[in-house]
DNA sequence: ACCATTAATGACAGCGCTGTCACTCTTCGG
DNA sequence: CCGAAGAGTGACAGCGCTGTCATTAATGGT
């Protein structure tokens, strides 16, 4: 395992160590056959190139940040695994950035990371999309950045994301399909733009089934499970109860299965749970939890590649993706008790 | 923020840029009175060194890397965030890597890891500090590590850890001071050396009530749900049930849950359930779930400080740490039905 | 056959830091 | 008062790569 260098390779080719640079890099300007002979020498010795002194002598040090706000470890979890894949497959590092969006430090904790970390671009994940400081400020250095998130907004950066709207919608035809009518909503927290668009799906749903929308079947959370609770509590407490509810999130969803728990409601057979993003605990609990998977690991993979390619110029103007969720059925949720 | 380099550093202060390097640095052989003017410059400038020159020159990457195999998301982001948390306090950088303990080319991909990104040492975590293949690969290319485990066998490399033993013996106490007799332990995967530390505890914790010790209300697990629910049948349908049960992880004892709810068992009225790692689910679950809690954030940053001193030789033979776990009383345990 | 253009390659400096070694200035025992 | 030892500092080379520019070989139009 002794160190090797280019210039090793190069004697070996029989050619420069500048040959052997464009070679691993991609650069055209080379023949065929020296490529071709290059990268057998490279292959033979398994050479890899000095990444500290590539990023010296190129000034980009080769490294996307991550940075992300989420309660939800599973969520985080496979987001790193996109991007992981992504910077893998470009010979890029990864820096992880856990923070917290609303704490007043975060520009200057960001700007420090960036000046001793030099990463050349950022993938940003809900809530730190919709900081428009943040924004702001990453647009004022020009460091490149891709964003995930639920947002349809006209933004004028590359960003990927699924479609909130369809999601929620297919969700809540899904228990329409069963005979629901009443059916209840607990969005998330306000200000998160995933959160209108899941409402919109619901609207949505309603309409194309002739089913009138009432608002008092509308309720607030702020994706914690308490607020599930809370939120769990207000709706099945009405005269008129839901006979479904679609929570924004599964913690949510937990908090009324444990509320309907305790109001000795069983469910599926009173009350119909849908959750929102497939979190673990949707297999863990009693019942199982019907709920929507979203491609979140492809989603990451895709915003590396979107930005590792606007790093690399390759990238005509602002290309973006949408992909798409996926409900997954469990028991949830089931037929209305009496057809009223 | 144009680019500022030590010899500004150096030349404000009137010194050469390898007094600066010295500061920066820590070295010794600097005179109070410099080391504090070039500490000043530092500060107004906001200088950051050149993290890629430095490693390039010190041959050295100044990145740490974190190895993982374990299916409990919310457990490694926190070890992200401890070992995140070492670094970022000595200037180091991380490097996460996901793998498969199992897989064949796990060496392989971790060799590759290591040729492209140079990490100065490593972290490792369960099961892969089991893995004799990996451990002697890296004393091989005497690649500095530290252990992350339950573990208390004689090991030759630092290692951070939790009492197991303790930690098992305190969760068996708790529910035989409500009065349980019969007590249920759904073992973990057989291999992983934390499992016999958690059989120990039961025992002793037995042997202190001079409770029999009976084999058959010992089950085989493998971490996962379906194997909590597989053992908690196994228990719950013996002609004499046990009134608690033990779950080596949390989601085991979800799966005891879900078969105490087919079975109409009642928690913790007709059966007391523990798990243990105190996973988020655990209060998602209901009735919420007691469990033990690891310090896991503490232990991952104890076991990133104790590689960074190793690496910079602040380190006599074989420091290695012990912390201890809680115990997290929730809904699902309770006294004992009616006593026999 | 001649110059203009382009393709393919190499020579060389230098990215920003650290290791080495040389140098100066104290300090102190004898 | 002298030499040795040590503390404090700087000059300089060079880590392994890439950018720039020079150089040579191949191609084509007239």
């Amino acid at each position: 395992m002794k160190k090797m260098t280019m210039q090793d390779v190069a004697e070996r080719a029989g050619v420069s160590s500048k040959t052997v640079s464009r070679v691993i890099n991609n650069e055209p300007r080379v023949s065929e056959s020296t490529r071709k002979k290059i990268q057998q020498v490279i292959d033979e010795l398994d050479f890899q190139p000095n990444k500290s002194a590539q990023s010296l002598a190129a000034d980009r040090s080769l490294l996307l940040g991550l940075l992300y706000d989420n309660p939800s470890s599973a969520y985080i979890i496979n987001l790193q695994a996109g991007v992981l894949d992504a910077c893998n497959e470009f010979g890029y590092g990864l820096v992880i950035h856990p923070c917290e969006n609303n704490s007043p430090d975060l520009l200057p904790k960001l700007r420090n990371l960036l000046a001793s970390s030099r990463m050349d671009g950022l993938v940003l994940t809900p809530p730190m999309t919709e900081n428009r400081q943040l924004l702001d400020f990453l647009d004022s250095r020009s460091t490149p950045y891709v964003l995930i998130t639920p947002l349809n907004l006209e933004q004028s950066c590359p960003l990927v994301s699924i479609d909130d709207v369809l999601a929620a919608r297919q969700s809540i035809q899904h228990l329409i399909d069963f005979g629901h009518k009443r059916i209840g909503l607990i969005l998330g927290a306000r200000e998160r733009s995933g959160t209108e668009m899941r409402l919109l799906g619901y609207q949505q749903a309603l309409g194309e089934n002739n089913i009138f929308f009432d608002e008092s079947l509308v309720v607030q959370g702020d994706f914690t499970f308490e607020s599930g609770v809370t939120a769990g509590l207000q709706l099945l407490r009405q005269p008129q109860p839901p006979t479904a509810i679609f929570a924004s999130n599964d913690y949510m969803a937990a908090g009324v299965m444990k509320v309907a728990s305790q109001l000795r409601i069983s469910i599926p057979y009173e009350l119909s749970v849908c959750g929102f993003d497939d979190t673990p605990v949707a297999r863990y609990l009693t019942p199982t939890l019907t709920t929507v998977r979203h491609p979140v690991e492809q989603l990451a993979q895709h915003a590396g590649e979107l930005l590792i390619r606007k790093l690399k110029k390759h990238l005509e103007r602002f290309e973006s993706e949408e992909l798409h969720s996926e409900l997954i059925m469990r028991e949830s949720t089931g037929p209305v008790a009496k057809p009223e």
